[in-house]
DNA sequence: TGATTGTTTTGATTTAAATCAAGGAAACAA
DNA sequence: TTGTTTCCTTGATTTAAATCAAAACAATCA
């Protein structure tokens, strides 16, 4: 009984197994390599709804993967401002920005129930070090995380309230589309205040704008539930360049 | 005479004898591992002011340590409108966000007279992964520079003119004082209008602040120089935290 | 079940910064 | 030197989004 459910765990940890294999670290591995990968993979029970992974400030030890549902990462100023930073799919590493002073410089919050894969930095480090696909894989993430949050700074100096919220929803979907998700119906996982803060807008203005798309055709939306019905313009009003920087985001290869 | 040449430009790439040893890479390494490093640094001729280190989109060969002088890199959306990325002093790497498309998303040209190190990152990354501590140096830089990212977006997302001009001169003065310049006393390399684009603002706005910060004295300024005459109430503005997220940052330590 | 709390929508008003406009000061070239 | 261009400053006006305000709607809980 007891080995039964140790194997049964084991295989849901793998990476070998895992779907989001390629969207995720282990992307160019080798089989022999994965599995080296999946012996550092540390998992915990999942995450409710707005428990916290870290705290802004805690020490840093792991790299997180999202296995399923949802991470926002958030800062606090010192005037008590709070900025999200980022809204984290699965597949997607959390954590990256505490490499280099080795405590989080953000907080993280689940934002529905979600599962995590553990990477303690240290054996992580290590391993990269052995494996040089591993490594590469790691800069290329972490290349991909400071290449996103430049599109994100253009977003939020040159565009209007309509181009940002189309950005940032043309974006979702290319992201959940990548996940085998639909990519014209989807549930929010962040409110609208989080949006905003998010896109650096207010609450009413997410609001007004959601409102004018749908009046627009563009999309209609339940609270969180929104479907889009003009992909096509919202990508257009987003700038085409959406800010995903996903290799495996579809609007680049279209 | 070609021999004693060939040492002298040696001499000058040597990270060994640079100063800005503990900004840069070599920070950690030990005098072999130093050594190793300096062999695969590249050394070209200077860049002009308004010279082209590499243009958005071109293949990503190298990451670049500024040796002196000012470099900007920036976007440029399907639409046209330019998005100033980063602003880079002497031991400061470029490229970073390159590496994971193996293309660069953002131009970078020299705001002066400017000299670099080319390091092929190829070579780098082999290197890395037969120097621990070089590879840890890696993460933390790249970390450092997603930390820094996401400050500016706190920035752009939730401060006023104000707040964003004064941060943003408190940054600088924090990153020439770790350079030996005068914290207080410097010439901005960009112009006003380079000025507004990273920070989200226009031209007017920019000079306007200016001026108030002067009549209000805080600071007074000629054109690009600036003289900052109550760093403490500067920083206040900036809201004390300002984004320099640089272990070397005095405010970190202050 | 109703009471309480939090979230979203919509409207009226204000405001910070953008835009429009024009003059002045440096930098640069012929 | 003078003309040309670029950059910076300052003023007047407009505007997009913030703020203030209130009601409608969901969700949660006793």
């Amino acid at each position: 009984m007891t080995s039964t459910s140790i194997k049964l765990s084991a295989i849901k940890t793998a990476c070998k197994t895992c779907s989001l294999h390629d969207l995720c670290l282990p992307l160019g591995l080798d089989l022999g390599d994965i599995e080296r990968l999946d012996e550092i993979v540390k998992r915990s029970r999942p995450l409710h709804k707005s428990e916290y992974l870290f705290n802004s400030g805690e020490k840093f030890t792991s790299i997180y993967a999202v296995r399923s549902g949802s991470i926002k990462t958030f800062t606090e100023s010192e005037q008590g401002d709070e900025q999200i930073t980022g809204l984290y799919l699965p597949g997607e590493l959390i954590g990256l920005d505490a490499i280099h002073d080795n405590q989080h410089p953000c907080s993280a919050i689940a934002l529905e129930t979600t599962s995590l894969c553990e990477l303690p930095f240290d054996s992580l480090e290590e391993l990269s070090s052995q494996i040089p696909e591993l490594h590469r894989q790691l800069f290329r993430i972490m290349s991909k995380e400071i290449a996103g949050d430049q599109s994100l700074l253009m977003l939020m100096a040159q565009k209007s309230a309509d181009e940002r919220l189309a950005a940032f929803l043309v974006n979702l979907s290319s992201r959940l589309k990548a996940r085998n998700f639909s990519e014209t119906e989807f549930n929010l996982t962040m409110s609208r205040k989080d949006i905003g803060n998010y896109l650096g807008l207010t609450i009413e203005t997410i609001s007004r704008t959601f409102s004018r798309f749908q009046s627009e055709g563009l999309l209609s939306t339940q609270r969180k539930y929104v479907n889009i019905h003009k992909l096509g313009e919202l990508k257009e009003l987003a700038g085409i360049t959406d800010h995903c920087t996903t290799p495996d985001c579809p609007s680049k290869t279209a």
